[in-house]
DNA sequence: GACTATACGGAACGCGCGCTCCGCTTGTCG
DNA sequence: CGACAAGCGGAGCGCGCGTTCCGTATAGTC
């Protein structure tokens, strides 16, 4: 239904593309959503026509961004769900969401910041993350690690949390101490 | 030293001034920073010069409006330590802050959020905030109501955390998941 | 090697917003 | 009540950024 490319896009022109995305995800991530479209194309070494031809909107691009980071998430979830026991699954998938929150989800909340929000940008990715976290989570429930109480909206929303601290406080130290009162936080209560 | 006002303001232009840093406060918790100078100055009734003159910079208002608000907070912190036991002032205090986040600390991390911080942009105020809060926090350990391994660091970051979901996500029912989940981490620990 | 569709670059445009300037109004004080 | 400083309003300036346009270069094809 939607593996059909009507044009196998030029050699010089893929290149372009995964180039552009590749340099506006880490440039964003630095730096914030604030950074001139012009500037991307300058550090991608393409011109702005070239950008917008690819993206044809600033907000295309962000899009874009975060549907390929988004799905690298389900991936990682994926293979957790496999290879390890209910619990310490979920946990380790949180503590690598956060860990990596600097960067892949720091971006995403940077757009809620901003007023624009995933599951508007990325409907699909968003339902797909979420699918994927849900898996995680009713199995650690079923496994009796993590209170019943709580459902996948609020882990996500414990992740928004806790991403945005990994961006505003500093050291790995803090970081482990905040993990701890998380896990902590979430288990099974009396 | 710094009690002397060389000139006491006009009435009308005290008056101008108040009406300007609370509609300023309003609008930008509630929509965010984005929001035009000429908005704000719009909204309440005055020319954008009158606003200029009062505040010579954007980034002066934003610097005046927390100023006031962290101040606040702090006279709440006072409170409640000469008013409750140790554990509960502690966990009362970051309940308010967190439940009066959508506008409040909403607004301060709606700012480091842009690329302001407020230990930059308000020192005076950050100080005593954190001065009043570690008072809270060290009477709660004390008293063995809170686990002893954290600083008021990471009790500023866990607010951050915090009332980052309080934005993102709904609900009462789920605010109070997570106030729960929050003092069920901060317990003292095995 | 020549021809054409495809893609590129970067100058230029328009708009929105922070900030300034200055002629007019209004509070204040004798 | 009259005079003067203090304050006001809002048109306008300049700049930065998203977006467009079009003449030029280049990959793909025979």
């Amino acid at each position: 239904m939607t593996a059909d490319q009507p044009r196998p896009l030029r050699a010089d022109a893929a290149r372009n593309r995964a180039r552009l995305l590749e340099v506006a995800y880490e440039t964003f991530a630095a730096e914030g959503l604030s950074v001139p479209v012009d500037e991307i194309a300058r550090r991608a070494g393409v011109g702005a026509g070239t950008l917008y031809r690819h993206f044809p909107t600033k907000e295309a691009l962000f899009q874009a961004i975060v549907a390929d980071r988004v799905q690298r998430l389900v991936d990682h979830a994926g293979h957790l769900r496999e290879s390890a026991e209910p619990g310490p699954a979920l946990l380790a998938f949180l503590a690598t969401m956060i860990r990596a929150a600097a960067t892949d989800l720091g971006l995403a909340e940077a757009l809620a910041g901003t007023g624009v929000d995933i599951a508007q940008i990325a409907p699909d990715a968003e339902r797909s993350f979420m699918d994927a976290l849900d898996a995680l989570l009713v199995r650690a429930q079923q496994a009796g690690a993590v209170r019943g109480d709580i459902d996948v909206r609020d882990v996500k929303t414990l992740l928004v949390g806790w991403q945005a601290m990994q961006r505003y406080g500093g050291d790995a130290d803090q970081t482990d101490r905040m993990l701890s009162i998380l896990s902590a936080g979430l288990r099974a209560s009396p």
